[in-house]
DNA sequence: ACGTAGCGTCTACACCGTAGACACGTTGAG
DNA sequence: CTCAACGTGTCTACGGTGTAGACGCTACGT
C-alpha cells in the first residue's frame, strides 16, 4: 500500500532489514521466481545495483529471505513437558510453511548449499534450542543431535507433504482429480484410483502432523528400553535395533 | 532405421527419453543451475529450440529429469514381511538420492507445482505400489494413505537431512567447522559448540534412516494398542512383529 | 510422384545477474 | 571552514537465459 507500483519518490534510507522484507513480500506474493533484482529494486523504487551493498548475491538474497522466516520460530526450554514443547513447536513451524508457502523451498533446500557451520545465524538458533529442550529433558547431547535430526526431518516432510496437498482453488479441485485419476490406467492404479474420495476429502494439516508426532514419540518411548530414559515413566515391550 | 553413414557429428534423432537422459547427465555432473536449454541444446549437438518438442517447458524438463530418477525405485508387493519391504525401500530410495544429490530438490520440491493427480505417472507410481503394499499389509486404504504420508515425509526429511551433512571436501571439514562455530557467541550456542567432536565426527546416513524407521515403525506398533489393530487381522496378514 | 506432417533451425525479443566506473551526500579530522 | 575519505546509490554494459514464431528440410503414407 501507500503509492503506486513504479515512480514513487519515497525513499527511505536502505537497510538489509528493509530490503530482506520487502523481498519476502514479493516471495509470499509472487513466488520464487518473481524474486529478482530487478524487480526488487523496483519495489524499492531504487536501482537494482543498489541491491548490492545488502546482500552480495541473488542467493544470499534467498538465503536471507529463508533465515528471516526461520527466525520468528522460538523454541523455549523452560517447561517441564518437553513433549508438549515439541509439539508446540512442530505446530508454530507448520504455520510458518503456511504463512509463507513460496519460501518453504527455500527452507529446506538452501541448507544443502552451506555447510552447516557456515549457516545464517538465525537458522542455527532453532538447532540450539532444540538441543537444550532435549538436553534438559535428560537425553544424552550426542543422541539429542540424532533425535533432533529425526524431528526436523519428520517436520520437513510433513511441511513439504501437506503444501503439496493444498489446492490454490478448491472448487477445480473435483473435476481436476477426476479429470487426472481418469488418466491413469485402472489395471496399474487401482489402489490410487479407489482413495479418490479420501483424497477429494480434503487434508486435516494439524491432525495429520500430530499423527506423524504421535509415532515419533511413541517410537522413541518404544525405543527407551535399551537406551537410557529421559523424563517419561512408562515402559513396555522391548525390540531390538537393526543394524 | 535411422542408421545412416557416419558422418563427423553423430546425430541420431532426437526422442523424450534420450533428452531427459541427457539432461539428467548435466544435473548430476555440473547442477541444476546448469540445466539451461542452451547447454543442453549443445550437449546434444542440436539447437536449443528442438528441446521444445520434447518439453514443453525448462519447468517440465525438470519435472521429467524428477520423474527418470524416481522411476527407478521398485517396491514390490509381493514379500510376506512388510516392515522389511518398507525398510528396503527406504534405503533403496536414499541410494537413489545418494547418486543424484543434485535432483534431490526436484524431488522433494516440484510436486508442490503440480496437484497430484497431474503428477507424470513415474511418479505416482511408487505411490500406489506402496499403498498396495500397506494394504496387503491389513491397513484400510485410508490409514495406509495417511502412513504413506508419514513415511514419505520422513523419507524426504531424512534424505534432505543427510545430503546437507556430506561435504564435497572432507579435507577442508575441520577447519570449516571450527571457523564456523567460533563465529558463534559462545553464551547463546553452548550446545551446539559442545557438539563440535560429534558434528566432525562424519554422519552415517544409513544407520540414522534405520533410526528413524525404527521410531516410526515402533510408533506405530505402540498406536495399534489402542486403535484398531491393523496389522494381524487380514488374510495376507504380517503380524507387527519385529525381528 | 507428391503432398504432408513432424523435426530441427534460425532469428528475435524481453529479461536476467552482475562487474566496474562514477556521482553524490555525509562525516570526521585538521 | 576545508577537505579528504567513505558509504550509498546510479549508470552503463556484457554475456547469458527462456521462448515465440516463421521457416526449411526430410521422411513417409498413399
Amino acid at each position: 500500500m501507500t503509492d503506486g507500483p513504479e515512480g514513487a519518490p519515497r525513499r527511505p534510507r536502505l537497510s538489509r532489514e528493509l530490503v530482506l522484507h520487502a523481498a519476502l513480500r514479493l516471495v509470499d506474493e509472487q513466488g520464487l521466481e518473481a524474486l529478482t533484482m530487478r524487480r526488487l529494486g523496483q519495489e524499492l523504487g531504487r536501482d537494482p545495483m543498489a541491491l548490492y551493498r545488502y546482500a552480495t548475491n541473488r542467493a544470499a538474497l534467498l538465503d536471507g529471505v529463508a533465515e528471516l522466516v526461520l527466525a520468528q520460530l522460538v523454541i523455549s526450554a523452560d517447561t517441564p513437558d518437553w513433549q508438549e514443547q515439541l509439539r508446540r513447536a512442530a505446530h508454530q513451524f507448520r504455520q510458518l510453511a503456511l504463512a509463507h508457502p513460496n519460501v518453504v523451498p527455500l527452507i529446506v533446500t538452501r541448507p544443502l548449499a552451506t555447510p552447516l557451520a557456515l549457516r545464517p545465524i538465525g537458522t542455527l538458533r532453532p538447532l540450539e534450542q532444540m538441543l537444550e529442550l532435549l538436553i534438559a529433558a535428560g537425553y544424552p547431547p550426542v543422541r539429542a543431535l540424532h533425535l533432533y535430526r529425526s524431528y526436523w526431518g519428520l517436520l520437513h516432510g510433513h511441511v513439504l507433504n501437506e503444501l503439496q496437498e493444498v489446492v490454490v482453488d478448491p472448487e477445480a479441485t473435483d473435476a481436476l482429480l477426476r479429470l487426472g485419476l481418469d488418466r491413469l490406467p485402472p489395471e496399474e492404479f487401482p489402489r490410487l484410483r479407489g482413495l479418490a474420495k479420501a483424497l477429494l476429502a480434503g487434508y486435516d494439516g494439524a491432525a495429520a502432523l500430530d499423527e506423524s508426532l504421535d509415532l515419533l514419540l511413541n517410537g522413541l518411548q518404544a525405543v527407551e528400553q535399551q537406551a537410557p530414559a529421559p523424563g517419561s515413566r512408562r515402559r513396555r515391550a522391548a525390540p531390538p535395533a537393526r543394524r
